[in-house]
DNA sequence: AATGAATGAGAGTTCATTCAT
DNA sequence: TATGAATGAACTCTCATTCAT
């Protein structure tokens, strides 16, 4: 009966996340989500308070997900601050495009979130942008990375890149080769950080 | 009369830019605009055909400005391409900060409009691609850039990226320095693609 | 000058006549009546009160012709009751079709306007049926006509046969020939009429 | 629950029938018939597609139910071509008198529709048409109808006469005895009909 | 007299959410 | 728990009418 109920619950977020990726967080409609998952769109209700309840669960469980592996990258011993680096945009890019949809949707709506009151969810932004400061102020305490570099600008400027190419490559997989793709990333995030 | 009947067009689209910056545009309404122009939203009609004519007009302007200069700077043959992409950059930050509520909505509705039939927006968009091709093509000629680098790919990354940071300083210009965020994107632009 | 005045009202009425046939009363905007009559839509209410006006105007125009010609009828000694209905038909039809437009105009929103208060237009209405009545009291009395018929009733079925007849007409007048139509109609009357 | 669906469909469009035909079909509100079926507004979208589609169900029904009768009328071998015509006049009005309301409806918005592309209901109409020219050709055939009247012309006089009686009688029944109206246009139908 | 920019009441329609069953 | 009928706030857009010029 716990899994039946989970069940439910996870097909509606699936749907829901099909949808969303598709036309949009604002122009889904819940009868569009409980049609896909197969149920009244009443039931709907009886797993999620509310639509941006729907939003913030995804969103908020592929934070929580990158965040946590960030974090591990950040403090594993074995890894200098390059690899470190460059192992947080395989990451970045294995966590967005594990679900393809799921990452559409956290990009397209990331930003539409900063402004409403969805803390969690961007707390979790903030902490991941943490980890990744940690990571740059090792680096060019050890030497390896330019200290006239400002972390949190490179941050913001990779992390708007990265989502770029992402969402290029959801809305239209065959137009790019996301293995190529992730390479030239890493490339380009090194370029930018090692000394000249 | 004389001037009047731009001016209130003006005042309309002013008030639009400032309403769609802040709120995005599925949220806000008609009202809110005719309000914030303080002329009665009957009048908003009289000037733009509806709601989306609106979102196009602000966005295929800023679009139509970005897309000229940067094809002037690819066609300038007093740079070499290194200068050229440096300048380009200046003038994305140049074209989207010069009004700053204006280029948070394009970069906010930007990927929302390339879903829709908004063609003569998003042409200008590819028009602009190719001003940046054709001068990375120029300069991996020239043996000034890194040939492995695939174009597109970089692009979209350096786009990304600085939409990200536009977005955030527009957001809340007192978190960053523009000048200082300048800078240093134009010195990771030039990292990634002058030879290793 | 006063002429001048006549011409443009008699413009927007003509215009108002035909967009009201070809379109019906509510589907017509007042801004196309100044556009076919080449005049500012706010000219328009120089000249009437508003679109009802208009609407009041054309049709009480008609009736009032019409009304006049039957009450002639009517009152000519030298015919006989059955040549006078006759004659009554035969003005009918020649009002109606000789405007075609305002024609159609009146037959489709007659039926509307006798809900509202337009007193003056359905009060000619209402004439018109006395000139017939007195004619056909004439008829029964010389005993050219059927005593058990009653005139009003007769005369409605008459009016919404013509009317029918004279809106498939006036909507597409080459599927009907109108001149057999009208020969038709009067066989079909003096066939009711004439005793048995 | 049960009866339910089927019985708040019905109290709209009852509500809708009693409303266009007091006020017309473009005067009334959606408002005004959800107040009058006693529910709320949105509701009236649960049922109907649309405004349109609420006037196009009910006049539809009336057609649909006409044109059956009047078919069935055609075929019946038992009755004479005559005996035929008065019971297809009887059926008329026993159809628009049955619910006057509805009558009225589809009499006022009859010529509205033809314009638009409400082919159905419209095809309704035209299969009428055939059940009555087939009994008229027979009529002739076997000598007992003038052959020198177009069936055509004959059927909108007829048509429209009826309308227009029966319209009067709906808008103010006192005003009119429906059975000595009726009785008075079968004669009239005769009288034209029947060899001279 | 003529204009057309400006107005704003008002209409149809949508859809997230509730709740009786 | 699941349902889907019912709700009504909300929203975009229309257009007859007014009035300053």
């Amino acid at each position: 009966m716990r899994l039946k109920k989970d069940q439910k619950a996870q097909a509606i977020l699936q749907a829901a996340i099909k949808m969303f990726a598709e036309k949009g967080y604002h122009q889904t409609k819940i009868t569009e989500i409980a049609d896909t998952a197969n149920v009244a769109h009443g039931t709907v209700y009886t797993y999620f308070k509310n639509k941006e309840d729907l939003l913030y669960n995804m969103i908020s469980k592929l934070w929580e997900k990158l965040s946590l592996t960030l974090e591990e990258i950040s403090n594993n011993p074995d890894l200098d601050p390059l690899q470190k680096v460059q192992k947080m945009v395989d990451a970045v890019f294995d966590v967005f495009t594990s679900d393809s949809k799921l990452g559409l949707v956290v990009i397209k709506e990331h930003n539409q979130l900063r402004k409403k009151g969805m803390d969690a969810s961007v707390g979790e932004y903030e902490h991941l942008l943490n980890s990744f400061s940690h990571t740059f102020e090792q680096g060019v305490a050890e030497g390896f990375f330019d200290p006239t570099i400002d972390p949190d600008t490179f941050l913001h400027f990779v992390f708007g890149g990265l989502s770029q190419l992402i969402h290029r490559w959801a809305n239209d997989p065959r137009s790019l080769n996301i293995q190529k793709v992730k390479e030239q990333s890493k490339y380009f995030v090194q370029q930018s950080l090692i000394k000249g």
